[in-house]
DNA sequence: CATAGCGCTATGTCTTGTCAAGTGCTATGC
DNA sequence: GCATAGCACTTGACAAGACATAGCGCTATG
C-alpha cells in the first residue's frame, strides 16, 4: 500500500495484527506444540483460522511445521530463532498490559469496564 | 477464558491487535493529530474505522480527544502518558521487523531514521 | 467394540472492516 | 461572489475475515 510508511515496522505491525497470531507466538514460546494443543493453548483459535496464521507464520519463517508422524498424525510447530525473538515484543505488551489495563485481578477494581455500548443504538 | 492465560496480557493483545490500532499509536506518537490527518498518517485508514477505534482508544485512557473548536470543525488526538507508553511496544516490533522483515526491496533496505524523535513530543 | 483423540479441510453464519457518499460550515482561489 | 476544497464525522450497503461445526482416515485407549 503504502510505499512512503513503510519499512519493516509497518509490515510488522500488519503481520502481528492478525487476529490471533500473537496469541499463537506466545503460547508457542514454551515449547513446541501440536495443531489442536496448539489452538488450545492459543486461547481457543478455531482450526480455520488457526491453519490459516500458522501457514502464513511458517512462510514467514517465525515458525517450522515438523511432521513426526502421518499416521497416527502428529506434527509439532515450533519457533525458529526469527520467532523467539518475538518474545520481546510480548514481554513489552505484557508489561504495558500489567500497567494500564484495569483487569480482574487489579485490586479493588472489578472488570465493570465493559463499554461495548458501541453499538450506539442503531 | 483460560485463567492462566488471561489477564492483562491477553486483554491488551486482544486490543492492540485490531486493525489500525497499532498503526493509529505509532502515528500519534510524534504529537497530536486531527481526525482525516491522523487517517492518513496512519496509512489510510478509513474514517468508519476510525473513529471506532479512537472512541475505544479514548475509553481506554490511551489517548485523549480535544475539541478545539466545533465551527470551524478542528479536533486534536493526542496520547495520554498509557498511551505513550506503548512507543516500547511499537520500538520492540520495529526492532523485530527491521531484523526480520524482507521488505519491499527485498534487499539491502537501510533503515531511514525518520520518527526517531518521538519521544519528546510530549 | 465404542469412544476419543490426532491434524486438518469443507461448510454456512455471523462479526468486522471497507467504500462511497453526505452533513454543516469556513477558508481559499479566481 | 462563487466554486472548490477542507474539516470531523455518520450512515448504509457491501466484502472480507473469523466463527462453530462436522467430518476424513486412523490408532490408542476404555
Amino acid at each position: 500500500m503504502d510505499e512512503h510508511t513503510f519499512c519493516a515496522v509497518a509490515e510488522a505491525i500488519q503481520l502481528l495484527q492478525e487476529k490471533w497470531t500473537l496469541h499463537i507466538i506466545r503460547a508457542l514460546l514454551p515449547g513446541p506444540l501440536g495443531f489442536n494443543e496448539l489452538g488450545r493453548a492459543a486461547g481457543g483459535c478455531n482450526p480455520a483460522t488457526l491453519a490459516q496464521r500458522l501457514d502464513r507464520l511458517e512462510s514467514q519463517g517465525i515458525l517450522t511445521r515438523t511432521v513426526e508422524s502421518v499416521m497416527p498424525p502428529r506434527t509439532s510447530y515450533k519457533l525458529t530463532c526469527s520467532g523467539y525473538e518475538l518474545q520481546e515484543v510480548i514481554d513489552a505488551i505484557d508489561r504495558w498490559g500489567r500497567r494500564n489495563i484495569p483487569g480482574p485481578g487489579a485490586g479493588a477494581r472489578p472488570a465493570l469496564e465493559h463499554d461495548e455500548a458501541a453499538a450506539t443504538a442503531r
